[in-house]
DNA sequence: TTGAAAGCGTTACCAG
DNA sequence: CTGGTAACGCTTTCAA
């Protein structure tokens, strides 16, 4: 393997002019230059950012952690901050966090404690305040997407203002016995995306003055029910049929915290036999690519443009300022939530008799 | 950030020994050994793995490459590498492949072809020789999940066999017009999985008598139609409509190639009314997590233990040898194809008339 | 504009 | 079993 010596000798320079002219930092002759990278590609010179990074402190690659790479949003975050960062000649370092236990105080003690990455990038994880404390204390700027935790630098979108709305758009179709597909936490979390997403809907039920009933087997007629379950399909399915299953206690609609889960809902009311959207109107939120497929109402967000801004705020962190600092600012718009937007589809309608 | 000086200055042992009873490698007295490792928790250490790997060579990071997360056999894949690559300390560097232009080639000439990781997984890619090349000129070891290309180390199913038995499941069932929804480069690129599966249709509806059809669209009557399309469920809808939707040319089964083919198929026939298995059967290949949802016939195969199984194949070829050279056989049985397995569901049946 | 030399933090060799 | 010392490959002062 070719090293820096290797192209100096052959151009005849010394290291030092040789990595200058290679890296762009400080002065050198344009002529040199040339010379010099014309050795580099003679010999297929390429700098080890290993060496590199011993001497700047700086490693040009971004630690992500994520829960899931097999649901839609998380791959859709991960798809564009990996696009970004290749464009902007970084690595990415993968850490898939198992939910809780051992493995996952490694990654944060062990893998995300060392120098290997300039910064962090967490999708959808609750943080510790533990956790934080010890990204803080190795003064590594993190960037979170959803999730909850108090750290400085958050690109989320108004979950609760997402669940308010999914409710009303329901309401307003004048549904009155309304059932919410959770995430798993959303009780006991209730900073969290689940968390957030169901207060909204119960604070606009209770403001339509529905009931909160204990739940899915509750006798009929007006009322709020809510559900917690995975955000996935599978799961979505299950709670449909339960939700769905009895005739006399079943919903006339369903605000499903994911579009998976909505999926999930859909098929499951098919499975009953039951007519879309004249037996059951359904709403998701995430703007899943499968949305339309599925004929589903859902709120759109965007993950994929979510996870290039994680990238260039967590970039702006780096380079303004050493690390953890005082810099201004570094999120878009003073941190505002990132938009969304309501896409009606056919699986909402107003409900078949009143 | 306390380096190895600090520990060695305060368990009073030089550097070298500290570096000793902190790696593990070469002896040191169990009691100086513990003083060491006081000393470094006391104080919060943490080896710099760019350091180590500067003198090692080594850099305990693997670079994975694939070109999308957000297909389900990648993601599972994907999580079985880094399940695995987590539990024996090392990273995972991720590039997300574009299908071609300068991007992909920046992952192979710059990327990879630093000194920043130690082997290179990569899934489901048709690789160049050239870039084949590029990476055995640099010693590195490569392992590949499907895909194709010349080299070394492949774990993949028998896609030909896999193409086989689908069609014949289907053939056996007594239909006799039948679809194959084929990947994007069947016929241009024969040795790519799409290629070999389609292969493996081809023969088989050869073998049966079955005439192949120029296209969809083909007046009526026994014969094997092939089309082809992305590997994904919007792609497979959007085929399945024009591949049933004209009621005198419809074949009674399809055969897609992917399992989120299949679902785009089965969701088109249910758009057009189409009851299922009595109008269609449906087959596909993966064992998606959502088949049993869709009641879906599928070829399962394990992308997860897959992707385990690459991990340790790389780490084997690390610790054998040095890089390229002559290891014997680094594969699991001799390179075997992995295990496949056909579990019927409801979406496959005999064809309603005959 | 260029060169010489001093590190960055670690491991590995060679004595003791 | 342990300590000194020389690398690893690069960037970056500091002089020239």
């Amino acid at each position: 393997m070719p090293a820096i010596g290797d192209v100096a000798r052959l151009a005849g320079v010394s290291k030092a002019t040789a990595s200058r002219a290679l890296s762009g930092r400080g002065h050198v002759a344009a002529d040199t230059r040339r010379r010099v990278q014309l050795a580099a590609s003679e010999i297929g010179y390429i700098a080890s950012p290993d060496a590199a990074s011993l001497v700047t402190g700086r490693t040009k690659n971004i630690g992500v952690v994520i829960p899931f790479v097999n649901r839609w949003f998380f791959g859709a975050v991960l798809d564009g901050i990996e696009r970004t960062l290749l464009a902007a000649g970084y690595d990415l370092t993968l850490y898939n966090l198992p939910v809780s236990g051992p493995e996952r105080s490694r990654v944060f003690e062990f893998f995300l404690a060392r120098k290997r990455v300039d910064a962090v990038i967490v999708i959808g994880v609750d943080l510790t305040p533990g956790e934080i404390g010890g990204l803080e204390r190795r003064e590594k700027p993190v960037v979170c997407i959803g999730g909850s935790g108090e750290v400085t630098a958050r690109l989320t979108i108004d979950d609760h203002g997402v669940g308010a709305l999914a409710t009303s758009h329901l309401l307003h179709l004048g549904h009155t016995r309304i059932a919410h597909l959770a995430g798993v936490g959303a009780t006991s979390q209730p900073a969290s995306v689940a968390g957030l997403r169901a207060a909204g809907f119960l604070e606009t039920t209770d403001a339509a003055g529905l009931p909160l009933l204990a739940d899915e087997s509750s006798a009929g007629g007006p009322g709020a029910i809510l559900v917690e379950a995975d955000m996935g399909m599978p799961a979505g399915f299950a709670a449909g049929l339960q939700l769905l299953g009895h005739p006399a206690h079943r919903p006339t609609a369903v605000f499903a915290a994911s579009d998976e889960m909505a999926f999930g809902v859909i098929r499951a009311a098919e499975r009953l036999g039951l007519s879309m959207p004249r037996d059951l109107s359904v709403i998701g939120v995430d703007g899943h690519e499968h949305a339309e497929l599925f004929d589903l109402t859902t709120i759109e967000q965007s993950p994929t443009e979510q996870g290039r801004l994680a990238v260039e705020v967590a970039l702006r962190m780096l380079g303004g300022e050493g690390g953890g600092g005082g810099a201004p600012d570094p999120l878009p718009d003073s941190g505002a939530p990132m938009p969304t937007r309501l896409v009606v589809r056919g699986s909402t309608a107003r409900p078949a008799v009143a």
